[in-house]
DNA sequence: AATTTTGATAAGCTTAACTTATCTATCTGC
DNA sequence: GCAGATAGATAAGTTAAGCTTATCAAAATT
């Protein structure tokens, strides 16, 4: 940083940008309007441009100035909620998590009570993002995705998960024997979405069943989320292929069975991302403990054939 | 705002604590440590609250400080670079452009060019969202969607769209009457996703067109996005059923042709939100009028049957 | 053990930031 | 059209926020 004009100029600039007026950024910033009008005329000096143009003992921002004003303007709130909260007598510590969408919509969320329960209050903004995320724009502090994109910033491996065919008790009826055990039930396909472009299809796991698909790998029904397709797959539509992290749940509750033992492990694992500027943060800590707890913990040991 | 503390006294925390010295913040800010020093004990006593604690001549962020920290140094960044960008002689205008993803990707980017031959350059940042997206957050100047959300918004509508069956010229030979016209033909499905929750089925079109759709409307290729979806048409794999927008230009230049003319409108209109303090930004208005045209000629007449 | 480094503190100085006062152009209400 | 109010510019003088230098002490470094 070199040469920042002075830090009041600007926040003068900013006031009376945002009032439209200079009488009322000085009563807002609570000094008197020569002030303002000096401030300002520093700062126009200093950057060699014009901010307002004086017309009619009025002023009308200029381009530049209306160009700058909102990031000013968010710049200095943030300043001003830092401070008030930090001079509060508590303030809460904000957490931002970032999973994909498909998790953050029914996974993430219902368990989330489980870690605020366990530890304090906590601000937490929860965001369903695909990769790449921005994490310095959003200030986000913990992301978790499928393989380890962002090398810049350290990030751990967590869990390796595997999908496996899973359907309703109900259809579990036609089982016959492990490799054509599926030949009679109806297919669940899921569009897996950009996160999960690698993922295994149908196709995939007759291959690595040594079982000659057919046609069935083609047809039957289709979803455009993990999370839909389960739900299908629960309603006894069908038999899908699954991750363990979203089913191993639904598998140990009895609401689903899985009809053939083979599981396919996913190419890369689940990784966990956390910028620098928050490790060291305690809630991030925590939340990071916790959350791979519950990941180790949902794709459980039946997922590991 | 009320009794916001001392900037240079929040600049001179930020600094230290991100460095993690004194000293060094004091070399940052070309100032002696002894200025620093006094400047955060100043800030500690307005807060009532220690940033720091002093062990052994070396100073450790206190919880508070490591929780503010990283939102401090975004804000005092964005005003360095804020300062330097106006002090620079000449800045490029910064434009954050929201659409919906299936926007996006393929038919905004592709245009995008055309604006910024036509006016000067900008900084663009083109990004695909869901509604609802975060105007302030994230700074958007602004956001087409579908529908008008964001009542607190100035939000206009643009052009009301329709969809109508299209295939590749190839699949056009099988064609009889309206109405059973594709009796014959596979279909290709859409989904829609969350901003097209409401847009229409096969089977709405049928309902429209006074067929009984029979089994064709359940079965046939699907994909999850408008523009998978005319990939496919285009491919001669099928009929799809396609917004104006998208296909427009494919069915002028012959790629695609509409095998039957009835269109259903879709029940909302294209909106596009400004917020406030966007409204008079030059870029702002000229991507406006650039965007508002794109759409409607994109649109075009042939979608008004 | 000597040297360097880092932070705290005190005393005093500089100047950015502020106030008050005055001036001028414009708008408002009769 | 004329008082009165309003908004900003400018000048001159004041204040205190922010700065420096100097000194000290504890630790780390050599």
């Amino acid at each position: 940083m070199v040469a920042l004009p002075s830090l009041k100029g600007l926040q003068a600039f900013e006031a009376a940008a945002r009032t439209g007026s200079f009488a009322a950024a000085a009563e807002e910033l609570s000094v008197s309007a020569a002030a303002i009008s000096q401030l300002i005329r520093t700062v126009e000096e200093q950057m060699g441009r014009k901010l307002f143009h004086r017309v009619n003992r009025r002023v009308v921002l200029s381009e530049a100035g209306v160009e700058m004003l909102p990031r000013l303007t968010m710049a200095f709130q943030e300043i001003g909620s830092v401070s008030r909260e930090l001079s509060g007598d508590a303030f809460r510590p904000r957490l931002v998590v970032s999973v994909p969408p498909s998790m953050a919509m029914g996974w993430l969320s219902r368990r989330l009570a489980g870690f605020v329960a366990s530890h304090g209050a906590a601000d937490i903004s929860l965001r369903g993002d695909d990769d790449p995320v921005p994490f310095d724009r959003e200030l986000i502090d913990i992301r978790l995705s499928y393989g380890p994109h962002y090398r810049e910033h350290p990030t751990e491996e967590i869990v390796r998960d595997a999908v496996y065919p899973v359907c309703a008790p109900q259809l579990s009826g036609m089982i016959k024997a492990d490799g054509d055990a599926l030949a009679g039930l109806p297919l669940i396909h899921t569009d897996w979405g950009p996160t999960g472009a690698s993922f295994p299809s149908w196709r995939n796991w007759f291959e690595a069943a040594g079982v000659e698909p057919g046609r069935a790998a083609q047809r039957g029904l289709s979803a455009n989320s993990s999370r839909a397709a389960l739900d299908l797959a629960i309603s006894g539509l069908g038999v899908a292929l699954a991750q363990g992290v979203y089913c191993a749940e639904a598998v140990e509750d009895g609401r689903l069975v899985r009809p053939a033992a083979r599981a396919i492990a996913l190419r890369q694992s689940y990784c966990l991302t956390i910028p620098e500027r928050s490790a060291r943060r305690d809630v991030v800590v925590a939340f990071r403990d916790w959350l791979i707890n519950e990941c180790r913990r949902a794709v459980g040991s039946p997922a590991l054939c």
